[in-house]
DNA sequence: AACCGGCATTTGGTATACAATGCCACCCCG
DNA sequence: CGGGGTGGCATTGTATACCAAATGCCGGTT
């Protein structure tokens, strides 16, 4: 193809990226519907990259979740019904519970428990004022990194890695349905709520309290079940960017 | 792709699976050593497939932990140690524990749990008599068919596919339980054991007792890890005891 | 109207070429 | 004699052309 794309100021790092990018964006916009097939040839227009890049992509999705690979064939965009992410989620809690306990279990260094307990207090400074405009950009960076401190706690590389897997899927992360409006009581509700629930973590975690951290821990997990159903409740905004599927 | 004989792993369908299948084969049983890099030239002859299978593969195998991309590109054989191993089994008790205990809170079909039941009678057959000499081969299949059944209880596709997926990585399929040897009392008494687990998880799927099943499927995925502590105290190599994965 | 056969499309796979990158050994210069 | 290049080699990432098998659609035939 054309040789200095970076030239561009394209974005671009590899073509691989680009169309795993691409591809996971059409996804998720819903520009592909759910259970629609996914031609490796139109791919190779729509993202502007050879068929090669396109089946690594497509590959890379696949263990993703976001497609399927059909029993003849090809791929088709994964069908995502509400059980479906609400099972994501109970995953996501389940295994970084298990983390959280084997931290507890094993202990943790003090620079870990230093490093987490920092994150913590720059939630609190976000959080605890009763200033209801809360920079939910900055929120969503503490919280991913605490819930990333705490897989990396357990000491595991594995569970890391599978719990990044699980949370890679569609509105399994951990911030993936904190976009609430900004400004509304119901955020800083539920904001103060899970900083309470990561306090709590953290201290069973400290005081090697396994089952205790589990237990917290998957509750946590469990407000973004609640989330992801009021944000349906109130509107099908979220179904819509999960790939389309109105019904 | 998938061709009618897939069903009982016959000879490659198709090139990925054989490129799949032969490497893994290499870095199970050590050929390819722990931190060794895995080259595509080189394994395009020793597998006798071109390179898109390969990296096909490779790809794979990156998702099952076997092998690691490196930062500057190409793959290199992970470095397992026993606790990684022993995570491993542990997050698949964790999964099948949720799933079970999915599957109780939702309750399941009679037809699921007849089939159940005709597995464990199954195995019943070959663990009750005092017969020592247990064939070992058909133990694991109707152990691994189980184990598949308990995940598809759950009714959760994103669910199964997660715990065959942490089933895949090595040592912590539900199978490896093969440093066993047929004719032992030791054998015997660690598959009277299991299928005791097997029977009362069963029952309190059956009754709907959530917890429950939950608890006694992780504490059964333990014996894996037990087993594997015994092994390895034994002095045999991690390599000896490659084992079947289910499927 | 139902059925049948053939054609077009698509995919998995092979082969090949080429650019970018990283690594290493070797060489030149101080 | 030693350190800093520096060029070459190996390898990967990407592009591209092509092939065989599978799939499904379309049109013709009965």
């Amino acid at each position: 193809m054309s040789s200095p794309a970076a030239a561009r100021g394209e974005k671009a790092a590899s073509q691989t990226l680009k169309a795993v990018l691409k591809l996971r964006d059409l996804i998720v916009s819903g520009e592909l519907a759910p259970g629609e097939r996914v031609p490796e040839l139109q791919m190779v227009e729509r993202l502007d990259v050879s068929r090669t890049p396109v089946r690594a992509a497509l590959m890379r999705l696949e263990q993703e979740n976001l497609v399927e690979a059909l029993p003849g064939g090809g791929y088709a965009v994964r069908r995502l019904s509400e059980p479906d992410i609400l099972v994501s989620i109970e995953m996501r809690g389940t295994l970084e519970g298990l983390a959280g306990r084997l931290a507890a279990e094993r202990g943790v260094s003090a620079a870990h428990l230093a490093e987490a307990g920092e994150i913590l207090d720059g939630i609190d400074r976000i959080v605890r004022p009763l200033d209801l405009d809360i920079d939910l950009a900055l929120y969503v960076d503490l919280n991913a990194g605490f819930h990333a401190l705490i897989a990396e706690m357990a000491g595991s590389p594995a569970l890391t890695l599978e719990i990044e897997r699980v949370a890679a899927m569609p509105f399994a992360s951990p911030s993936a349905l904190v976009p609430l409006e900004a400004g509304s009581p119901a955020t800083h509700h539920v904001l103060t709520i899970a900083q309470e629930q990561h306090r709590t973590a953290l201290e069973a975690i400290a005081a090697r309290e396994g089952s205790r951290a589990e237990a917290i821990l998957r509750e946590h997990a469990r407000n973004a079940q609640r989330n992801l159903r009021r944000a349906l409740a109130s509107g099908r905004q979220l179904m819509e960017l999960a790939g389309g599927r109105g019904r």
